[in-house]
DNA sequence: AATGAATGAGTATTCATTCAT
DNA sequence: AATGAATGAATACTCATTCAT
């Protein structure tokens, strides 16, 4: 009997303190995506989450402890995307075609997270050893292995023409990275283009062919 | 007579000056790209420079303003690569090739320059209606122009299939960007690719409509 | 029985705050009247309080307001002298002369902060809509009413003659602040003049109409 | 026939040199009654004048001096303004009242110099030994003395009663001062009541017997 | 006399982080 | 776990003044 209240008690303290933890990461995450990494005090965050300052340093060694969670969560987040994105297709250009669409997407539902990458990607941080540096590598080489899975499929299925896979995969990874800073920097609005980025990819996808040299 | 020693006066006058505020703006670029913009003291500034600190705010507003010239120099010299890499190509699309080629190859002349914009990009100074905002537009506006008049240039001669100029800019533009960031953020080396990138946008403007959902 | 514990608790913690805060104005004070305001550095002002730099920052939110809190204090503590002084006379007259004797002997007790609201009264606050603005106007007009009250009283009570009691108490208060002014400025000591002054105010509130243009 | 070509040069010199000089007074009287004297810096008084900063210390040892220049002028004017106005009235009473009206007038007329002075009353060069001590602490020696020369005119032609000339000299300036510095620094407008502040006096000055103990 | 580039000492303020309670 | 007072290092920027030209 008194086992279980005090686990009731136990599970309510953690229960709260999850929510705590929560709502600092959320309270970061709106700020960071608002005001910028460097220009948001944990005073400020603190305020905003209702809890004390000093709250924060319980949950988080420092400051730059909050960012890695963000962006590791919203990494991990598209990683799943993708993944789910590619499971079904018929052929790997297909698949090709569907994490792209799952990326252009993503960046719009995702648009404040995204915000703080694009604003304040943790450069400083990846080239110490730390384990946010190795967090961080594990995603991105896990992302890069996703799209040399299409397109290593692509090529057995036929689909996509011959191409080096380890280019091709960096190639897509910088059009699509490269597209969501100027998506998120431009001062006028981009137009509608995301059937055109696609249609962009497949024509190089699919075209075995190169014959530049006409006259 | 006179006016000759004058002149020669006022020019030493401009020298000295001159060579003081290239001086800041060569230690602040070195030393933004070694430790960062915001890891940089302005003290170690005028320490590199060899002038004293308020020489700084003799010649520039603010801090700010030290990163702003240095990023709008950077712009214009690319601009002025790309306008000269796209005057002599005999057909639109050789010369969108030479933009590409010259972009690979700036991003690796300028190396340590482009460090300092990829990694501290003022994203801060564009929201607000600044004269840096107003400048940056500019060029990024010139860039994209550059890119329309070789699309266009190469739709017109038959060297490039039917796309959407406006679209098939800013994927260039895109493109470009996001392999500038890959290459300076990946933890490890990217392999040498750049054919094979020019390749990926060379199939994609040659080849008309590929319909591939049937088949 | 905790919840005592607990009061102790945190009256503790609040008297070991109010003692900090209350160092921090101390100290801030008897530099202010020392060296004045501007020469006063919170370096100083933090070594004398016997805390951090830090902690005057924590506990205002600059130094201004710590002028500020200064200044008002010392306005309260007048208001306060005041109204003690004019709530027993026999008659409005005694409580003007009251006054007068309570202002003079105020500014010799509290010389030293007199001296800094003399030398650097925060003209640069009064001017914009701040906060520290609306509450000195507040202190202001309660002195004026105070000696309204007094002027009204003797009105009434017959022991002042007809005068415009507005511009009477406003004429009062400038005497006051103008002997107070020239006290503390004077480069040689003003010889004793208080009975004198008092006299001075006496006449003018007693006499009526005196008509010197007709011989 | 050279002898006059240089003279006239030399005039040239001097009147472009003295033009410079009042328009550096100018600007910086102007600029420390909009701003007050700390928050205005020499470059901006230069810029007004239209000079360069350097040549601020050409004419001037340092920014005290600028002050110091544009204090003692409003001096030696009110000084002036008073030993006019007191010379021909009939009789002591009739002198001192015309120059309090004097002053009233005065701080009206000149209302942006003497706002200079309430704001910024450089006292710290009041304690120390220095020429702008001694040259202040003659005009004001020299304010007294006419207020006393009006008294004491007043008391051999019976126009003023028995009160002692030093004290009265004192809160007549006193009075002055006061209301001049509650007129600059009033939130609201004061009411006219020149008349009555000098009717206030009159009673004071021509009222022998204070019986101020009637029950 | 006039200039204005150069100076460098001087200082308020910010803010992540610690730690006693 | 939670607090929030206290810390103190770190730093951009101001500005009167100098002086070579």
């Amino acid at each position: 009997m008194l086992t279980q209240v005090y686990n009731l008690f136990i599970y309510f303290l953690l229960e709260l303190s999850m929510d705590r933890k929560k709502a600092i990461l959320d309270a970061a995450a709106a700020l960071f995506a608002e005001r910028g990494f460097a220009a948001t005090p944990t005073a400020e965050i603190a305020r905003r989450a209702g809890v004390a300052e000093g709250t924060i340093f319980h949950h988080f060694k420092n400051k730059d402890e909050l960012l890695f969670n963000i962006v590791i969560d919203l990494f991990d987040a598209f990683i799943e995307g993708i993944k789910t994105a590619i499971a079904t297709p018929r052929n790997g250009l297909d698949a090709v075609e569907k994490a792209l669409w799952f990326h252009l997407l993503f960046i719009e539902k995702k648009s404040s997270l995204v915000l703080v990458l694009v604003r304040d990607f943790p450069f400083k941080l990846l080239n110490v050893e730390s384990p946010f540096s190795r967090e961080l590598k594990t995603r991105a080489q896990r992302i890069h292995e996703l799209f040399v899975e299409c397109l290593e499929r692509g090529r057995q299925d036929g689909s996509i023409c011959p191409v080096s896979i380890q280019a091709t995969a960096i190639i897509l990874r910088s059009l699509l990275t490269g597209y969501t800073r100027l998506k998120f920097l431009s001062p006028v609005p981009l137009p509608e283009m995301r059937e055109e980025l696609i249609r962009f990819c497949r024509r190089s996808l699919t075209t075995s062919t190169t014959n530049h040299e006409q006259p």
